[in-house]
DNA sequence: CATTGTGTTGAG
DNA sequence: TCAACACAATGG
């Protein structure tokens, strides 16, 4: 069979906040539904073993019943070997969220897809209804991702690290609003730390006031309004902007709007690029930003455009010279055939997109086959507003 | 071979 | 909807 979509149709747009704080830090309530007896420990379940056994000297000749415990968490199931599966129904489907080592991990799982699936009324494990800022945040993070996507974080267990980073870089618009706009139909799957899908925004030559003492980039306003908007009340005082390099470094800028000049520009920070990139005149600087939900600015530079061809294995040598640490996060070089195919010009890329079969993750480690009853799932970023109760 | 997570059923 | 149970499919 293949229940080809988890439909989308349930978007939680339920306006309001309430999620939960990062799993991480587990200020959970108590669980809603305790199930009577928290204690079922006392029915010895080995832990690795093939099959779990309840040692029971009352049945006596059946002592080795192959009984697995029941979760006291909705949602979760145990399995044999000792560990613990999460799942959530929709449709009349089970959709299998992965399997956990901590009963809690898996419930916290199920958590965050009944959210998803069903908005915030859903009933829950834990996810007290906090109303702090963070669940906003992780409020507008599950609605600006398909179900599958979430599904397919909770079953690499990727869920938190890509919340978490999708925290990280706000800054545009510091008006804390943020729609999940981005690329129209663009979705980057398997959205793994390293090597993430990004398209190019565009480029420039620095001009040698870019790289003086004037400690400032100009961004060419065409640009700046296209991909980096400020909201009408930051454009003075501007907001901070976080952009990776190649080498995983995090830059932040100040970005804001210079009436004086009306033009728009890196100031903060900007100098210390420069200094580090050992950025001349006429050397280009590149903008990116994740495909992905996070939507990671990076920042890359290469040498003047000497050549129209070969720029890019200098670039690439240049790079690899001047960051000599990378490696050991991996990110070096995330040149794909995949990503950006044109360098420049337009703002033409490419991205490993799904839309059949197996595509979740082409790249990184992780599942590869077992993607059945998911694989096609809508990948969308769109919020309709749409009332739940509907199923 | 160990495990996952799908098939399936029955209870709620 | 949901969990219990069984076990085929999967991937190392």
């Amino acid at each position: 069979m293949d229940n080809s979509s988890i439909d989308e149709s349930t978007t939680s747009e339920n306006s309001f906040a309430s999620s939960a704080a990062p799993a991480s830090l587990s200020n959970m309530t108590l669980p809603v539904n305790i199930k009577s007896s928290p204690e079922q420990q006392s029915l010895c379940r080995v832990g690795s073993g093939a099959s779990s056994m309840i040692i029971d000297a009352e049945v006596g000749v059946e002592a080795e019943s192959r009984k697995l415990p029941s979760s006291r968490f909705k949602g979760v199931v145990p399995q044999p070997n000792g560990r613990w599966g999460a799942q959530i129904y929709e449709k009349h489907q089970r959709v299998w969220l992965g399997t956990f080592n901590e009963e809690e991990e898996a419930a916290r799982a199920y958590d965050i897809a009944a959210q998803r699936f069903r908005g915030r009324d859903a009933v829950t494990n834990f996810k007290p209804l906090n109303e702090a800022e963070e669940d906003d945040v992780e409020a507008a993070f599950l609605s600006c991702h398909s179900k599958a996507e979430i599904v397919d974080m909770l079953r690499k267990h990727t869920y938190n690290d890509e919340l978490e980073q999708s925290k990280r870089n706000y800054g545009l618009d510091g008006n804390g609003k943020k729609g999940c706009k981005g690329i129209a139909g663009l979705h980057s799957f398997g959205s793994q730390r390293t090597t993430k899908a990004r398209e190019q925004l565009f480029e420039k030559a620095v001009t040698p006031s870019d790289v003086g003492k004037l400690n400032r980039l100009v961004i060419p306003k065409q640009h700046a309004e296209k991909h980096f908007p400020l909201q009408s009340g930051n454009t003075s005082k501007g907001v901070l902007l976080n952009f990776e390099d190649m080498g995983g470094k995090v830059w932040r800028f100040r970005y804001s709007y210079w009436n004086s000049s009306q033009s728009y520009v890196l100031t903060k920070g900007w100098s210390r690029f420069v200094k580090e990139k050992n950025l001349k005149a006429g050397d280009i600087v590149s903008f990116q930003r994740s495909t992905g939900a996070d939507k990671q600015l990076y920042i890359d530079w290469k040498p003047r455009n000497g050549a129209d061809k070969q720029l890019y294995i200098d670039w690439k040598q240049r790079n690899g010279a001047a960051e000599a640490a990378p490696v050991a996060a991996g990110i070096s070089i995330p040149i794909q055939p995949v990503q950006m195919v044109r360098l420049f010009g337009v703002n033409i890329f490419k991205v490993p997109l799904p839309v059949n079969g197996v595509v979740m993750d082409s790249n990184s480690s992780c599942s590869g086959k077992r993607v059945r009853g998911m694989e096609l799932l809508g990948l969308e970023c769109s919020k309709k507003p749409r009332a739940i109760g509907a199923l």
